[in-house]
RNA sequence: UGGGUUAUAGUGUAAUGGUAGCACUACAGAUUUUGAUUCUGUCCGUCUAGGUUCGAAUCCUAGUAACCCAACCA
């Protein structure tokens, strides 16, 4: 008696297809372009692929789709590999768009046989003149009536690499009044004497995507090619490249892609971003690149949970990020070991203990006992978080203040006494006594106390770097505004605390380990720690409700 | 101004002629050795105007708005 969830409108069609007969199996493609890294929008369109065969017991073949040689690198073909996997995927194959130059220039020429292709020897701006516009038919190429055998013979010269770029190009012979741009007599075949990352210098000609993608499709037997809004017109080219082919019938379907809030989502943007060291690089734990939330401490669970929760439709959306980070504190909260952290440290003195003494204090992991414990030094001299001590407490302050009690986390309960200040008025001391009886767990005083803070000890504490991470941009939709995307970034995105406190248990952390640092939020272990220095990325924080006390005033 | 696509709480997404539901957000409360988590509750919605129907988010008509299309990019 499961919950019957509904099913978006690719499941449905997919299931009317399985019902009436028309497939017996589905077989999808996840088709990027390695000129870039993988974003949180191909992470839905991965989703999709990859969830719809999952679900209905199909495959997803990994397809790149690589026609443009001068943009595409074997990098990028390495990265995408990686970030799919990562997200926790497997392909049925591996191909390239590349594998078929072969057939697709066999294609070209059938094309031309059935008088349905010719050579063009106009210009880029020739050829977009001809075209006329959205409200105004285009006119007819002076080249658009040579015969077969020369468009055949000119066509080989271009394979053959006769002349240079620019100079000539195939073209689909359709409609050049068609009320839909992408028919007016398509570009097919480019000449472009490029080196290739797989095939080398082979070819000088390459397919345009709308005659390689569709093509690629009905080659591998994909039944449902699904890809985003924007290729809604080339749908008709699509299918009619494919009907004149007489090649295996694949269909395409267009769904909605992801915007977010605060972030750009294009992979022309996210170049300039990193280019132009607007960040350090595609994994820069602010980039929404999927290695880039990988290295911030995403979870791939988390972000499938969000594909899934943010569904898939036709409309126009624009996702809020507050989502992506429920997603992502929801499985932290389950998986990340608690430890203590001091972010902003001034030092807390208990007078009442001795000096040269310390004590190793037992800590749970987590909030029951399947996360085990482990032990933590207590002593004198504490390192405890600035933001909780407040000279002149405010209302409903639960934590430090001059005559307060707190309890130290998995510690004792104290009391501040007093306080020290230097000479420009910043607290530097803050001295406390401690109840010796109300050690966590064996607490015997019957105190109750209100508030509950986190500490280091400050002569066993390691030093680590932490860095916090806040939206890239300032403004809810960066590409809507006025102006310049970049205008917009947040100058305040990335803070650096080189030296901030960490408990001794991290002494030998592995590299994105996530962690919980108390009442502060989940961290992960940057790529960047060595044995000598610890860096820490903040994932995301926690949910914070005296902050939005204090606001009120 | 041609063609295409889409309109349901603040944001997403269901309801396929029959009680407008779910998640996030926001707000209020309970529990809490994390002001976290967990739990409970509240606010808020069918683009507009007509029509068909016992009954319309859904069907019809006319509007309106947003997005996409004139790269030898994908």
């Amino acid at each position: 008696m499961s919950e019957e969830k509904s099913l978006n409108f690719i499941e449905e069609i997919i299931e009317a297809d399985l019902e009436s007969g028309k497939y017996t199996s589905v077989l999808t493609r996840f088709p990027p372009e390695p000129n870039g890294y993988l974003h949180i929008g191909h992470a839905k369109s991965i989703c999709l692929n990859f969830g719809l065969a999952l679900k209905y017991g199909g495959a997803t073949n990994l397809r790149f789709d690589d026609t443009n040689p001068v943009k595409e690198e074997t990098e990028y073909v390495d990265s995408i590999k990686e970030d799919v996997n990562w997200l926790g995927f497997t392909w049925a194959k591996e191909l390239y768009a590349s594998d078929y130059f072969e057939q697709l220039h066999g294609f070209a020429v059938t094309l031309i046989q059935k008088g349905l292709a010719y050579v063009d020897d106009a210009d880029a701006d020739e050829i977009a003149s001809l075209k006329g516009s959205p409200t105004e038919a285009g006119k007819d190429s002076p080249y658009r009536n040579r015969t077969k055998e020369e468009n055949l013979e000119l066509f080989s010269g271009m394979k053959e690499g006769r002349y240079p770029d620019g100079s000539k190009v195939l073209r689909a012979k359709i409609d050049m009044a068609a009320n839909n741009m992408h028919m007016r007599d398509p570009i097919i075949y480019r000449i472009k004497h490029a080196h290739h990352h797989r095939t080398g210098d082979k070819w000088c000609i390459y397919p345009m995507y709308d005659f390689a993608h569709g093509q690629s499709d009905s080659i591998e037997n994909i039944t449902h090619s699904i890809c985003t809004l924007e290729f809604i017109p080339h749908r008709e080219l699509y299918d009619w490249l494919i009907e004149q082919l007489e090649i295996f019938p694949s269909k395409q379907y267009e769904f909605a892609r992801l915007n977010m809030t605060y972030t750009v989502m294009s992979k022309r943007k996210l170049l300039q971003l990193v280019e132009e060291g607007y960040v350090q690089s595609w994994d820069d734990p602010r980039m929404p690149t999927i290695s880039g939330m990988r290295r911030r401490g995403f979870t791939a669970e988390s972000i499938r949970n969000f594909c899934d929760r943010i569904g898939v439709a036709k409309r126009e959306n624009l996702i809020d990020v507050s989502l992506l980070e429920f997603c992502v504190r929801e499985d932290l909260n389950k998986l990340a070991s608690r430890v203590m952290a001091v972010l902003d440290p001034v030092k807390l003195i208990i007078t009442n203990y001795p000096d040269g003494q310390s004590e190793a204090l037992i800590s749970e992991n987590g909030p029951d006992e399947s996360y085990g414990t482990r032990m933590v030094p207590f002593s004198k001299e504490l390192w405890i978080e600035r933001e909780d001590f407040m000279e002149e407490p405010a209302k409903k302050w639960f934590r430090l203040a001059p005559g307060a009690v707190v309890r130290l986390k998995s510690a004792f309960i104290v009391k501040c006494e007093s306080f020290i200040k230097d000479t420009k008025g910043n607290v530097t001391e803050i001295h406390g006594t401690y109840y010796p009886e109300s050690k966590s767990g064996d607490d015997t005083t019957g105190f109750k106390v209100k508030g509950t803070i986190h500490w280091v000890s400050a002569a066993h504490a390691l030093q680590a770097e932490v860095r916090l991470y806040d939206r890239l941009f300032k403004v809810e939709n960066p590409s809507q505004e006025e102006g310049d995307f970049k205008d917009y970034i947040n100058p305040d995105s990335l803070q650096v605390i080189p030296n901030a406190y960490v408990e001794p248990s991290l002494k030998d952390v592995g590299v994105s380990t996530n962690y919980q640092f108390i009442r502060l939020g989940y961290f992960c272990v940057d790529k960047e720690t060595t044995p000598e220095k610890l860096v820490f990325n903040r994932t995301v924080s926690l949910k914070d409700a005296w902050a939005k006390e204090a606001k009120k005033g």
